[in-house]
RNA sequence: GGGCGGUUAACUCAGCGGUAGAGUGCUAUCCUCACACGGUAGAAGUCACUGGUUCGAUCCCAGUACCGCCCACCA
């Protein structure tokens, strides 16, 4: 047993291997099934006869919170789940007979607290239970009075206390075992099941993209493909840092989106042969993740100062260790390249250094500063908050107008205001001093209602004569505004809200503890009856709210830590203004430059649980150490000390206490460029790393943590961050609106990969709402839009899309039919690779250099219009314009590739010499080689797939395409001649489509063409034609028949379709055309008649006009000739 | 109050001084041996409005209207 209790504890401690989790907890499992008779009574404990001394660390148990848990092992404490004990009524009972005196009975109950809690856990540990014995033994010796029902009560609440601590064990033990087993591999946690890929060189008919990914992305992690390049000598490197997201959350449709971009960005860099760091990690999320584990102990009935502080600091490590991998999980099934083999974690043993080290060396700089200010307060969470993390909204309120008789017991001033309950805090009235209504009486007094304090009238530019009554109450301790005003006219505030906004002593007894709400209405109520309400007005007022708890926040005068702003900001703005960070697009530069020109000090200390301690001690008088560890620290008190003695004073040592704040989560997040880059030890990777190249991020957190990382991190180490910061739009929703969780439109980039029923989505939608009234709502409109739920696109059309809707400056309605095409465009991609493979596979193609190639105008052509697509989609990475990059791949695998130049391989596939059908494989092999490639940092999965198909047919291969040179630009490889002449070929293929399409004729029909051509050499085209315009034969004539024939003008050719025609339709057909181009001449000769067009346009643009007007004018008279045949 | 965006085809968006483009949708037609998640052809726009600059404005400038966001905030 006592083994089996070893092992939990040893994982409660952390130390415990992940592997080991489900053995230990099917141990517990066993234990509860099958122990409960051993587990011994409380009388039993009570009154056993043991007599042993107590052991020098069950004393030290005193110093825990009452109701911890507590269990010894060799020495040290750890909490542990055991099951629920029955309620030792006996027990009570006769304890209750005896007779106590009230000190006396605190120390029982505190003792008894951790007997009981150490009972629960005897069957693990009987020496602790002999140990209690033993405690019980001399307390009841001691003691000769009763306990009374107090007693009773007091073990009643402790007992529930440790039931439900309890049970939350045990459930969390339950949880942590499912999704363990969830997981069947540390490295490969993010995909289901493999599935039997299809074997090699068969193809599926269409693009399934599940198995491929689950194929692919561990060989890759395994490999140690993503693996941070470390080569100094290297001389380009290309770093991005993941903006870590909370710990315990999940992947959004902003992070997949961003994420996206990110690693486009990497996979490119790393083809193009560049050390490449995609550094990944994530964040503790002070609040946020505080908020979520309150939540869970709320839900079970127990609230977190109930458990303590280290017990629920172990309930939030245990949340983190089981929900911590999700995102990474999820990140992994979206392709993310990240360097998993150095992730971080904010609150990581490393990084919390940093995070000391970054405070204690802020502090001797005078840099971190402590004082009591008025910060934002919120009541609920009892935490300060930053400025940033208030979010105000407009809501409807009143403003009340309020009678304050003059001292002189002549008359009243009004003030208005629309927080009549602060007025208990009231230290004066303000007027502005040119306001002549209220000259006469500045400098009088006035009588406070309801309190009877007198305070005076103050004259203040402040108070704008024209709003209200233009008559201000003065409340420093409650508002802002009023702070400075009572700093300028030294006014001492009165605080009358205790820490959860209740009134507090410094207020009237009548209203002391009543909620600060509660507190108004009465306020109302009382000052309406002695008439001294003079008016109430409906009126809008922006009321502050915790952007996390939605709390009404209150400006709260307490004692707070604070970095001090003004030189970092100085430098942050400098480092911008020199062009060290450049913002794209750059007009987000305007937003940071005015946040930082009008910052205030930053408040970083928090008082919550969940964060970095803030490592300052103090002793019993109060004054303040910071250092790194508790040992420095003590070494400045003693040293202190020593001065105070040596100086004649008396001092006296006192034992040393940390602070119990933590600090702002952003304030480690603002170290993360360095922190994870193991800064301040030299390394390989913080010397090529630091700088980044790019920081992507929303704009949303250019305050939060942009800023913030640039001023930090340039204070530290003398370098920017990142060079540049590309800044995406938000994602929405096909409405436009922001996707939210209360708004019930969020989508889980995962359902579109996977695809997701109806019935499932509605089910996410709708839990755990914040407000269940609205689920219905919800699931109305989640079944209108999605009524056959999502189908699953697959990972790459996922990215493709996200690619292709990131243009610049512009938010993103997320728009699901966009993945459609672009899940289309993948299954285009994947069927030419299966013609290619069809075509090519097993037979020449071209990789000999011996052999004669061939290469016709069709193949050279498709070749330069690769290279300009390459040449677009380097462009399109420079300037981050992922949409372009999106489009130009679209453009040349589906207009170019598959439309034309697929259908042209056919031909000369079927007609083509020896040497051309050698020219045309190999062509149709490397293009399709280099496509992939080009099209790997947006669509991973499909192009590893399928190169590992294509490139051996191009005599390349390799362990994965992630390793492969992306394709190079050269402006060699561009074929004007080639692309005039396929240009005109796709003209002439047109034309007799159109007429075959205008004049009905079945598609299965061939048709002979007669072409009059002019000086264009038709014959090269023919074979083409003839397939691609369903032709039976071409013949050139010197002069069209007159001939009830359809025709068409394409440049100085004039196309003849053999068929019978309506003549009216043919005439009718042919006068649109005319007029069409009639109306283009009449533009054109209007512009070139115009004097000031000739002499001012520039020449290219007057010649490219006269060139287009003899075009129109010979089409023109084409046209005509034909209708005069008609005739 | 200060600042930043947006307004282009039915929808979602590119273009940003010189012939209005894409995807989706729509119409017609075709299951032609890579692909019906497809082929072929087609219809569809006073580029919000008003002025100005210019030989020329969807594009530049100014203003108006509407939509959206950020910051600050008058009690």
């Amino acid at each position: 047993m006592l083994a089996r209790a070893d092992a939990l504890l040893a994982r409660h401690r952390g130390t415990g291997s992940a592997r080991a989790l489900p053995a230990a907890a099917a141990l517990l499992t066993d234990a509860i099934d099958t122990s409960s008779a051993d587990i011994p009574t409380l009388t039993d404990i009570a009154f056993a006869p043991a007599l042993q001394p107590v052991p020098a660390h069950v004393k030290s148990a005193g110093a825990q919170a009452p109701g911890e848990t507590v269990v010894v092992s060799e020495g040290r404490w750890a909490s542990s789940p055991a099951p629920e004990p029955a309620p030792p009524v006996e027990v009570i009972s006769r304890v209750q007979a005896q007779n106590l005196e009230h000190t006396v009975y605190l120390k029982l109950k505190q003792e008894l607290d951790e007997r009981i809690a150490e009972v629960v856990h005897e069957r693990f540990m009987p020496e602790i239970g002999v140990a209690l014995d033993h405690a019980l033994q001399k307390v009841t010796h001691d003691l000769n009075a009763s306990v009374g029902a107090l007693v009773r009560s007091s073990i009643e609440e402790t007992l529930q206390l440790q039931i439900g601590k309890l049970r939350l064990a045990l459930e969390d033990e339950v949880r942590r075992e499912e999704a363990v087993a969830a997981i069947p591999s540390a490295i490969i946690p993010a995909f289901p099941a493999p599935q039997a890929r299809p074997a090699e060189m068969e193809i599926a008919k269409s693009f399934e993209p599940a198995a491929i990914e689950a194929h692919w992305y561990p060989v890759w992690e395994e490999s140690g493909f993503f693996r941070a390049g470390l080569d100094e000598s290297n001389p380009g490197n290309h770093c991005i840092l993941l903006p870590p997201p909370n710990v315990t959350g999940t992947l959004h449709m902003g992070h997949a989106f961003q994420h996206t971009l990110m690693d486009a960005l990497v996979r490119y860099h790393r083809m193009r042969g560049y050390n490449t760091l995609w550094q990944p990690g994530t964040d503790h999320a002070g609040i946020a993740t505080q908020i979520v584990v309150e939540r869970q102990l709320e839900a079970l009935g127990v609230s977190r100062r109930d458990i303590g502080r280290a017990e629920f600091e172990k309930r939030v490590w245990q949340w983190k260790e089981a929900s911590g991998s999700t995102i990474t999980r999820q990140m992994r099934r979206l392709g993310a390249s990240c360097d998993w083999s150095r992730e971080r974690f904010t609150m990581d043993e490393g990084l919390s250094g940093v995070v000391t080290e970054a405070f204690v060396r802020l502090h001797e700089e005078g840099l971190i500063y402590r004082g009591k200010r008025l910060v934002n307060w919120d009541p609920v969470l009892q935490t300060a908050v930053s400025d940033l993390e208030v979010e105000s909204r407009e809501e409807n309120s009143h403003l009340w107008y309020i009678r304050y008789p003059l001292a002189s017991g002549e008359g009243h001033a009004i003030v208005a205001t629309t927080r009549p309950e602060t007025m208990l805090g009231d230290v004066a009235v303000a007027v502005n001093p040119e306001d002549p209504a209220y000259k006469d009486i500045v400098g009088s007094r006035v009588v406070l209602p309801l309190c009877g304090r007198q305070v005076p009238v103050i004259a203040d530019d402040y108070v704008d004569p024209e709003f209200g009554t233009g008559c201000v109450k003065i409340t420093p301790a409650h508002d802002f505004n009023d702070y400075q005003v009572g700093e300028r006219h030294k006014l001492e505030p009165i605080n009358i809200f205790t820490l959860d906004a209740r009134i507090n002593d410094n207020a009237p007894a009548a209203y002391r503890g009543l909620d600060r709400f509660e507190a108004r209405a009465r306020i109302l109520a009382d000052l309406e009856e002695q008439g001294l309400l003079a008016e109430t007005k409906p009126h809008k007022l922006m009321v502050p709210r915790c952007g996390r708890t939605d709390a009404v926040v209150e400006p709260m005068l307490t004692d707070q830590w604070f970095v001090r702003m003004d030189s970092l900001a100085r430098a942050g703005l400098d480092a911008v203004a020199r062009g060290e960070v450049k913002f794209v697009p750059e007009n987000w530069t305007t937003t940071y430059n005015q946040w930082l020109n009008n910052i205030q000090d930053w408040c970083i200390s928090r008082q919550l649980w969940w964060g970095h301690r803030i490592p300052a001690w103090y002793d019993g008088e109060g004054n303040v150490y910071v250092a790194r560890t508790r040992a420095e620290a003590q070494a400045q008190h003693d040293q202190a000390l020593a001065e105070c003695i040596q100086a004649g004073e008396s001092a006296t040592a006192t034992e040393l206490r940390q602070d119990d704040d933590v600090l702002d989560t952003w304030f480690s997040s603002a170290l993360w460029p360095f922190s994870t880059l193991d800064w301040p030890r030299d390394n390989p990777a913080l010397r090529l790393y630091l700088p980044s190249s790019v920081l992507v991020t929303g704009f949303d957190i250019i305050f939060f943590w942009v800023a913030r990382m640039v001023m930090m991190t340039l204070h530290f180490t003398g370098k920017v961050p990142f060079r540049e910061v590309y800044v995406t739009g938000l994602v929405r929703d096909a409405e436009g609106q922001k996707m939210s969780k209360s708004k019930g439109n969020i989508l889980d980039p995962l359902d579109l990969v996977d695809g997701v029923s109806v019935e499932s989505l509605v089910e996410k939608r709708t839990a755990n709402l914040m407000d269940p009234r609205q689920a219905e709502s919800i699931a109305r409109t989640t079944r209108k839009h999605f009524p056959e739920g999502i189908p699953a696109f697959g990972t790459d059309a996922l990215r493709f899309t996200f690619a292709s809707l990131a243009s610049h400056g512009r938010d993103i309605k997320f728009d699901l039919s966009r993945c459609d095409g672009y899940r289309n465009f993948c299954n285009k991609l994947w069927n030419a690779s299966r013609f290619v493979l069809m075509n090519c596979a097993g037979r020449d193609t071209g990789v000999d250099d011996s052999l004669a190639v061939e290469l016709s105008a069709a193949d050279r052509w498709v070749a330069s219009r690769l290279h300009r697509a390459a040449d677009d989609a380097r462009a399109a990475f420079r300037e981050y314009r992922f949409d372009n990059l999106a489009r130009a791949i679209y453009g040349l695998v589906w207009d170019e590739y598959c439309d034309w130049y697929v259908e042209l391989a056919k031909v000369q596939l079927a007609t083509g010499s020896e040497a051309q059908q050698r020219g045309t494989r190999r062509t149709l092999v490397r293009v399709l080689e280099a496509i992939l490639r080009l099209t790997h940092p947006v669509m991973p999965f499909i192009t590893e797939e399928l190169w590992q198909k294509i490139a051996p047919l191009a005599a390349r291969g390799g362990p994965s395409i992630m390793l492969q040179r992306y394709p190079e630009t050269g402006a060699a490889k561009i074929d004007e001649a080639a692309e005039q002449e396929v240009d005109m070929l796709k003209r002439l293929t047109t034309a007799c489509r159109t007429l075959r399409s205008e004049m009905n004729v079945a598609p299965s029909q061939k048709l002979p063409l007669l072409v009059q051509a002019g000086q264009t050499q038709i014959t090269p085209y023919v074979p083409y034609l003839s397939a691609l315009a369903r032709l039976s034969e071409v013949v050139v004539v010197a002069e069209l028949p007159v001939a009830e024939a359809p025709v068409s003008i394409v440049g100085d050719c004039r196309l003849m379709l053999k068929v019978e025609i309506d003549v009216a339709a043919e005439r009718a057909r042919l006068n649109k055309e005319k007029a069409r181009t009639e109306a283009e001449i009449g533009k054109s000769e209007s512009r070139l008649a115009n004097p000031n067009f000739l002499g001012k346009a520039p020449a290219p643009v007057v010649l490219q006009e006269t060139e287009r007007l003899a075009r129109f004018r010979a089409t023109l008279e084409q046209l005509e000739q034909q209708l005069r045949k008609l005739a």
